[in-house]
DNA sequence: CTTGCGACCTGTTGGC
DNA sequence: TGCCAACAGGTCGCAA
């Protein structure tokens, strides 16, 4: 899916685009990961206008004008996608917003993990944030190194790799950016949290902002089939130093890239620069 | 509490 | 060319 910076890449492109749009019709072509259900989905938000899109860990907020939020969460392959009044909405294009300037918005997701659900924007904290466990935002002014240092330590015998993935201690990290942070960072992503070194914990702490920032530049990675608002291919799998690239040369040391299974994703590191 | 694995879906790729 | 297994950016729920 997904991960923050190609999230943050939609967020900033449809945030320019919509605000301001009235939505004149909703049409459901397919209705299961929509919550209320269809019909009452498509009475509450018909008429009102998007204000604003804002975005916490993974999860795209599309805020109306009448006090309700479209949560979406894209999962794997969803794609919000804007369209002139001409484009045609293939198998995979579960929800079509028709707009008041004629323009269309697109939510498309093939493996249909994504889902859209409603929530009061008052109730956002509340109710979705907290009750999805997510940690401080690492672009954020709350990621502090003490907050994320204790988090760590409370979880001394977990894998770190793992851990980043889990969004408690540091919200919006997926497969990609967990690789990319560690080889920055010079860490072995099964090493086990309590026995990382203040050197490695300080390290980490710099390179994942940093890493994201890099992605969020290039409008995200385009590993797989992830396009931005306007359907183009991100482009910062040309900077990527280690995810997909297994048997090339580390940036670093020119050792082999290895990939290995991790908790049943993968997981893609240099045996000799992340010991 | 932890890890591990199947489930949710569809499409693509690589091996034989 | 065909078939089939493995794999894909994410989470969730359940068992051990």
């Amino acid at each position: 899916m997904p991960e923050l910076p190609e999230v943050e890449t939609i967020r900033r492109q449809m945030q320019t685009a919509v605000t301001g749009k009235k939505i004149v019709r909703v049409e459901v072509r397919f209705g299961k990961r929509l919550r209320p259900g269809k019909k009452e989905f498509a009475k509450i938000i018909t008429g009102s206008e998007l204000m604003s899109v804002g975005r916490r860990a993974k999860l795209l907020l599309l805020n109306l004008s009448n006090g309700w939020t479209i949560v979406t969460h894209l999962k794997m392959t969803g794609k919000y996608l804007i369209k002139n009044n001409s484009a045609k909405p293939d198998k995979h294009t579960h929800v079509v917003f028709h707009l008041g300037d004629g323009r269309q918005l697109f939510f498309h997701d093939i493996r249909k993990f994504g889902y859209l659900r409603l929530s009061r924007t008052s109730d956002l904290e509340e109710k979705v944030f907290a009750r999805e466990g997510y940690g401080p935002e690492p672009l954020g002014p709350s990621f502090s190194y003490k907050i994320f240092t204790a988090c760590l330590k409370k979880r001394g015998k977990k894998k770190i790799k793992p851990l980043l993935m889990e969004q408690t201690c540091i919200a919006g990290i997926g497969n990609i950016y967990a690789d990319e942070a560690l080889w920055q960072a010079k860490i072995n992503p099964k090493q086990l949290v309590g026995t990382l070194s203040a050197a490695n914990l300080k390290s980490l702490y710099r390179s994942i902002p940093a890493v994201l920032k890099l992605a969020i530049k290039h409008r995200g990675t385009s590993a797989d089939n992830y396009l931005d608002f306007h359907g183009e291919a991100g482009e910062n799998q040309a900077f990527l130093k280690v995810y997909g690239r297994d048997g090339e040369p580390c940036r670093r040391c020119k050792t082999a890239i290895v990939k290995i299974k991790l908790g049943s994703r993968s997981a893609h590191f240099c045996p000799k620069c992340q010991k």
